[in-house]
DNA sequence: GTATTTGTTGTTGC
DNA sequence: TGCAACAACAAATA
């Protein structure tokens, strides 16, 4: 499921679990997928006795610090997700990386195995961090980069051209629909079609669903809420884009589904034309 | 058996 | 070269 706000969310779990705790115990599935380009026996030997002393989220992505220059990234992938079990749990089927501390059990589970924990050893955090794109929460998400960006991918569609992280960090296929519908943009526009006044509207709601994602799922400041998307209103299309006969939150016109770029699409045909209006 | 999935990457072809 | 489209990856679910 992960997309910005849902990897916050899982992070938090574990930092609120975990944060300052001793690492009794690393286990891990051996040739896991998500392992790939990682030296997990490296891996285990660096985190055993450290403290788990920090972590941060970057667009999908985890970074955890352990003791002062162990570093582990985690991206969710498609199935991806961070829980903290009790100190008993056994690890089961899917739950690939798993470290033990005293109270809890901490889980990274991931059925298909698009996810990914990649690490590090230094006394800065990695090129792989530090590399991804500027957050959209951020003062270098500009609306000149962004578009400059949809001149560069001029014949795309804006759907597809929102789902490219090297400029929309951390936006997945729900995000893209909810920003797209909030904007009032068919998703099948192309990018270079679009007037200075929708670029603004479309980075405006870039913003404002990158801010409203992460309070309403990762909760704000230290909360953390007890399941993921309790708190997201039905006044979002996130609740409708998959009903049968869904119906859009604000026209009440029924909702279309269609393959975009590759990804099946959700969208308003009485709110998001195809012609620029 | 078929088709689907909130992601990313490598290949192909224009 | 740059960009766009698509298959592949894996496993569960309808």
């Amino acid at each position: 499921m992960p997309e910005l706000a849902e990897a916050e969310f899982f992070r938090k779990r574990w930092h609120c679990a975990a944060r300052g705790k001793m690492i009794r115990a690393v286990l891990t599935h051996d040739g896991a997928k998500i392992f790939r380009g990682t030296d997990v026996p490296a891996l285990q030997r660096a985190l055993r006795g450290q403290r788990f002393a920090w972590s941060e989220t970057k667009a999908k992505q985890i970074l955890l610090r352990f003791g002062d220059h162990a570093w582990v990234g985690v991206h969710l992938g498609m199935s991806g997700e961070l829980r903290a079990e009790p100190a008993c749990y056994e690890p089961r089927k899917h739950d690939h990386f798993v470290l033990k501390i005293a109270e809890h059990t901490l889980v990274f589970s991931d059925p298909r195995m698009f996810g990914r924990v990649q690490f590090h050893r230094g006394a800065v955090p990695p090129p792989w961090w530090t590399k991804i794109a500027p957050e959209i929460r951020s003062d270098a998400f500009t609306l000149e980069a962004v578009a400059a960006f949809l001149r560069r991918r001029a014949r795309a569609p804006i759907k597809a051209v929102l789902l490219m992280q090297e400029r929309f960090p951390g936006i997945g296929n729900w995000m893209a629909d909810e920003i797209l519908w909030r904007a009032a943009l068919h998703p099948r526009r192309l990018a270079g079609s679009l007037t200075p006044a929708e670029t603004k509207t479309l980075w405006r709601e870039c913003h404002r669903v990158a801010r409203l994602a992460l309070d309403t799922i990762a909760g704000k400041g230290n909360y953390l809420p007890p399941d993921l998307n309790t708190h997201i209103p039905r006044s979002w299309l996130f609740w409708h884009r998959w009903e049968d006969g869904g119906r859009c939150p604000r026209t009440k016109r029924r909702l279309v589904r269609e393959k975009v770029g590759g990804r099946t699409t959700c969208w308003s045909p009485a709110r998001q034309k195809l012609s620029p209006r």
